[in-house]
Formats: structure tokens, sequence, C-alpha cells
DNA sequence: CAAAACTGCCTTTTT
DNA sequence: GGCAGTTTTG
């Protein structure tokens, strides 16, 4: 492909960026200023320099990122593209970790696991270090430990830097879970990352080797990276210095999730000699709408100064509704969407409703039904989140790895066979106190169902070999009677029917990648299962269906539409109140922004009076981000409880003390 | 050991 | 108000 072409239909900062010549730099592009294109165009001009395709490695943060970015690279140069490393940073870190993982004492074959696993995982730690879940609560021992774990630190570092009591009882908490993981040989989400940092700082050689095989790092999204992948970056990049981010500080929405927004903030500082551009040029809304965005975002204080331009030209004015309360903002949004509709002036899929929280969208899902108006509600529950789906797999992965704990003790009993607590609980007991796994405790002591039950699996694993990978998963599930099980827990025919279907979708899954991969093993359908996400709903062509989509503003990021809809704009809801509670107002301002910056043609911001909450209902106040985006100043103290709508009984509410300031 | 009653919680969730 | 996770009961 001719070089001119990569360069076309640039506007001026694009231009520059793409055709940055080497050495750190950070393109801050604001919503909607053509930022996957100036990744997708730079990546096609390194190519068109010469430069070695295998050379090059770009990260984006999900796999959907992933897989559009290498399409589009593939539409600029052609099959060229296929030498590219386009990857997850999750994905990349587990190629890497495979390959080395005799260095960190892993092995070679770990298996992934989930969230709920992690919870398990967690409560043998305590277990182990004889820890009361009274005195540190799993969860909340979890979220300390994905923290730590975000922030590339061990736990022999944890445990070192302990400032109080409460940061060692973590620390000895994260390393028990440590130790519990490895004996299951199992690694968690965050161990891909943490450990790859770790791998890249204490192996010199293995460093040089992605050092001089990654000579230039494209990354996408980089607001969201936290400090493991920041290390990470850092690493591979220290060499050659061609590290390229994308990102945009206003649209930092994962710092709960560990995302680090000084990553962005401190770049120039921590590569010294980077160059800065700034996309300011919004291709996406009307007039209106960037200003709206403006407005708000102006608000924050943390961030890189910008200002959206718009280059769409003017439009309709943004409208701010005010409701009596939920049921009327689901019916008035509801009702246009039909009226708009019928009337020709748009599709389904033009609209979007956009929200804070997912119990906000129950009462759209009434009306949409009632109205029979499509909708896809994105998020919610997944696929693999179901029950039977996780049960399905814990058997493989139980199969494949007999020491893994977590896929044992949720299977021990599924279906029942006369295996309670107290069996269980004696056989944790030995296996922690003999330090062996949890299988070979349930071998020892003999306890026959379990044996018998294990021996089941490794007859499937066995089998696998010779007559695929579907077929004996089918075996296994007749051996086991997994569809009694069914019938047992769901004796209405319509959940069981269901149930049923989602245990269909595993074996198509399997069967879809016994087809594909080559060869096919039970591990790398497993690693497939656990890294995948899932895909948004498609019709038989392929194409979106032209349906209403709901979801989080969380989950928008990335997307837009020519209408949106951001409802609930209240105090307590956006700004949650927990965010006003803990000090991360900012973070729920960026929110504001994406769910504004989404909107191409038509924003419309709803708010309710009165809303139902926890089964009471209560009034509210309008967000401080509607005055915001007004122009005008919020009122003095908005966070406390409105007077007018707030019921009576509150005063007599013990928690209503520190409502009152 | 499995079903029934009972708490306690309650934001967001790229991988 | 609703659910999941836990404790109590049969």
């Amino acid at each position: 492909m001719r070089s001119a072409d990569i360069l076309a239909d640039l506007n001026p900062e694009q231009l520059r960026a793409v055709t940055h010549p080497g050495g750190p730099l950070l393109v801050l592009a604001g919503a909607g200023s053509g930022k996957t294109r100036v990744i997708t165009r730079r990546i096609a001009h390194l190519l068109s320099r010469g430069i070695a395709a295998r050379s090059i490695l770009a990260v984006t943060f999900t796999n959907k990122a992933a897989r559009e970015m290498r399409e589009r690279v593939t539409e600029l140069v052609g099959p060229g593209a296929k030498e590219l490393t386009v990857s997850t940073f999750h994905s990349f870190c587990v190629r890497v970790l495979r390959e080395h993982a005799d260095r960190l004492g892993l092995h070679r074959g770990f298996t992934i696991c989930d969230e709920s696993d992690q919870l398990t995982t967690v409560k043998a730690a305590l277990r182990e270090i004889r820890l009361p879940e009274t005195s540190l609560h799993p969860k909340a021992a979890l979220a300390r430990i994905s923290l730590l774990k975000n922030r590339c630190v061990t736990p022999g570092r944890a445990l070192a830097e302990a400032a109080d009591d409460f940061d060692e009882l973590v620390a000895r908490t994260y390393r028990a879970y440590d130790e519990v993981l490895r004996r299951s040989r199992s690694v968690d989400f965050d161990d891909l990352l943490l450990l790859t940092g770790v791998l890249l700082d204490r192996h010199a050689d293995v460093r040089r080797r992605l050092q001089e095989r990654y000579r230039h790092l494209l990354v996408d999204e980089y607001q969201d990276t936290n400090g493991a992948q920041y290390e990470i970056l850092r690493r591979i990049a220290e060499k050659h210095r061609n590290l390229a981010v994308v990102g945009d500080d206003d649209q930092s929405i994962y710092g709960w999730r560990g995302a680090d927004i000084r990553k962005i903030l401190n770049f120039e500082r921590d590569f010294p000699g980077t160059e800065v551009i700034r996309l300011e040029t919004n291709y996406r809304s009307t007039e209106p709408i960037l200003e709206a965005a403006n407005r708000v975002i102006r608000h924050n204080r943390s961030r890189h100064e910008k200002t959206l331009r718009g280059s769409c030209g003017p439009g309709e004015p943004v409208r701010i509704l005010e409701m009596e309360d939920e049921e009327n903002e689901a019916e008035l949004i509801v009702s246009e969407i039909g009226f708009e509709v019928r009337q020709g002036r748009a599709k389904f899929g033009d609209f979007a409703i956009l929200f804070r929280t997912q119990m906000q969208p129950r009462v759209f899902e009434g009306r949409l039904r009632a109205s029979r108006i499509p909708y896809d509600l994105v998020g919610g529950m997944s696929f693999f989140d179901r029950k039977e789906v996780r049960d399905v797999l814990a058997y493989l992965r139980l199969a494949v790895n007999p020491d893994d704990e977590p896929s044992l003790l949720r299977v021990v009993n599924v279906p029942p066979r006369g295996v309670g607590k107290t069996t269980v609980d004696r056989t944790l007991e030995t296996a922690a106190k003999e330090g062996i796994s949890a299988g070979a405790a349930f071998e020892r002591a003999g306890v026959e169902p379990v044996r018998a039950f294990l021996r089941t699996l490794a007859d499937f694993a066995a089998r696998i070999p010779s007559v695929g990978l579907p077929q004996a998963i089918r075996q296994l599930l007749g051996a086991l009677r997994y569809d009694q099980e069914i019938a047992r827990c769901y004796p209405d025919a319509v959940s069981r029917q269901a149930r049923t279907a989602a245990v269909e979708e595993i074996l198509n899954l399997a069967e879809n990648y016994a087809r594909r991969a080559q060869p096919p093993t039970p591990d790398g359908f497993l690693e497939e299962v656990a890294l995948a996400s899932e895909e948004p709903e498609e019709d038989e062509k392929g194409r979106p269906r032209d349906v209403v989509t709901l979801m989080t503003l969380h989950a928008a990021k990335g997307l837009e539409f020519p209408r949106v809809y951001l409802v609930g704009c209240e105090e307590g809801l956006l700004p949650h109140q927990r965010s006003v509670e803990e000090n991360t107002v900012e973070e729920e301002r960026r929110l504001m922004y994406v769910g504004i910056t989404r909107a191409r043609r038509r924003l419309t911001i709803t708010r309710a009076k009165t809303r139902a909450k926890y089964g009471r209902r209560e009034g509210c106040l309008p967000s401080r981000f509607v005055f915001e985006l007004r122009g005008e100043t919020p009122p003095a103290a908005p966070a406390a409880p409105s007077a007018k709508q707030a019921a009576p009984r509150r005063a007599s509410s013990p928690r209503s003390a520190r409502g009152a300031r």
C-alpha cells in the first residue's frame, strides 16, 4: 500500500502523531478525535517505513479492541499484518508466562482462575493462617490483594511495607493466598500482569529478549493502565524507547479497579523527551453536545488541559428533563423512542440508554417489553457466570489439573454424592496441615465417593485424544448424570430448558474450538474461555441487530450512538453516594463526560425527583453535573438529603446522624 | 446431609 | 426489594 494513502485524510495533529519518528509519544486524544485511527495508521506507517511487523507490539485492554485494531491494520496493509503482535495485556502476558514459567517456579500448564475461584482461594488462605473470616472479610481481603497486585507489589514487599496491623493482616493473607494458588497450579487475572512484571524485573535475559523483539510499542486507552501494566511497558520500552501511548485522562473511569490516572498525567516526567500531541477536534458530536461536555469536565482539577472543538456543526440543544419518578422516566423515554421510530425519523439501533448502576435498567426493560421494542441489555449476568457453565468448566479444569482446589470444592458434591460440609472441612484441615492439595487429601482420607468422582474425571481426560474434546465432554456429563442434576434443581420446564441450552452452548464452543485449534487441547480451550469476553448480539449476517442498547456508562466507553439518553442524573446516583463519601467525585465526573460524549446528534439528560432505593422511596436532588453542564454553580451542599421528599421516618433512623452536617 | 429460614448487603467489572 | 450467602432445622 502506498504511503500517501496511509497519510490521507489526517488533520495536522493526527499526521504528526502518525509520523512521529520514534521515542516516547503521548497522544492525548479527546473523545471522538480519531484515536483508533491514529494508532492503526501509525502501525501502517511504521510498516511502510520498512519496520518488521514482528517487532511491533500493540496492546489494548479488551479483546474487541484488539480484534478491531488488527482488522483495521489489515485493511490498510494487507496480509503483512499477520506478523504483528496485537493483543490484550492479559493474553500477551499469558504467552510470555507460559514460555518462561520455569523461571518463576510456575507450572507451565497453569490454569487461570476467575473471580469466584479467587474468593474460594482467599477463604482457604484465611483458614490456613487461622484467621477467622470475621476479622477480615474474604471479599475485603480479595479487594486489597487485587489492588496490591495491580500496583505490582509482591507479598514480600507488602509484608515489609505494612504500616499497621491491618496492612500486615492483609499481607499475610496475600502470601497465603498466593501459596494456595500455586498449590492449585493456578494464577489469577492480576497475576498475569504482576508475574510478567516480576519476570521482566528479575530476569535480565528475558527482558533483553523482549526488548530486542518488540522495538515499537503502541498502547491504546493508556489512561486505564495500572501499576503492573506500566512496569511491563516500561521494562520492554526502556531500551529502544519507542513507546507510543494514546489515551484520554478525561475518560479514566477504572480507578476503582486499580487503573492509575497518574500514569497518563505523569507520562512526560516518566519518559523524558516525550512528544505530546493533543487531538482536540471531535468528529462525532454536534456543538451543543461538545459544549456540555467541556463545561462539565472543566471542573476536574487532575487533568491535562484540553477543549474539544467541534467539526459537525450546530445541532439541537441538549435536553434536560425532570420526571416525578423512575417509572415516568422510563415511560417517557420508551414512548419517545417508539414514536420516533414509527415516524420513520430513526431506527431502534440509533438509541442508547445509559445509566450508572445495574438496578436502573429493570424498569426500562419492563416498559420496552410492554411496548414490544427490541433491546439489548449489555453486561449483567454473563454466560460464563451461569451455574451450569461454571460447573462444566470446573469438571474440565479438574480433569486437566486434579490439584485445582477451587474447582474441586465447587463440584465436589455436584451432583450430590453425599459429601457434606463436615467432610469437606475435615479434609481441608488435613490438606492444610500436610501441605498437600485438597484432591490428594480426599484420596488419602479415602473418601470413596470423591475418589470415584476423580477416577471418572481421569477417564474422561484420558479419552479426549481419541474421541475429541466435545464428544468426551458429552460422555462425561452422561457418566455424571448431569442432566438429572439439572432436572432435580430446576423442576419447572422453562428454566430447565434454559439450563440445558447453556450446557449445549458450551459444547458448541468446544466444537468450534476443536475445529479451529491445532492441536486442540483441553488447556487451550480453558485458556480461551478464561480470556474470552462476550460478543455483542449480531444477526445471522453478522450485522449488529437493530435494537435499543441499554448499558452502564462504563460499558459505553468507546462507543457512539446518534441518540443518547443519560438517565438518573441525580445526587447519590451520578455522582454515586459512595464516591462522594470516598472523595472520588472526579472519576464520576469523567463518567458523566464519557456519557455525554457518546451522543452524536441528540443528547437527553433525565432525572427523577423521587426514586425507590433499597425498597424505600427517597427524594432526589439534581446531580451537580447537571448544574455544571448548564454553566451554573451547584448549590453549596448538594449531598444533604432533600428536605421536601425525604420520608419523615428518616429522622428516627439511627443512620441519619451522618447526613446532618 | 439437604431443605428451610434468616441475615445482611447493596456501584462500576476491560481480563 | 431482592438476592446470595449463612445458619438453623428436619
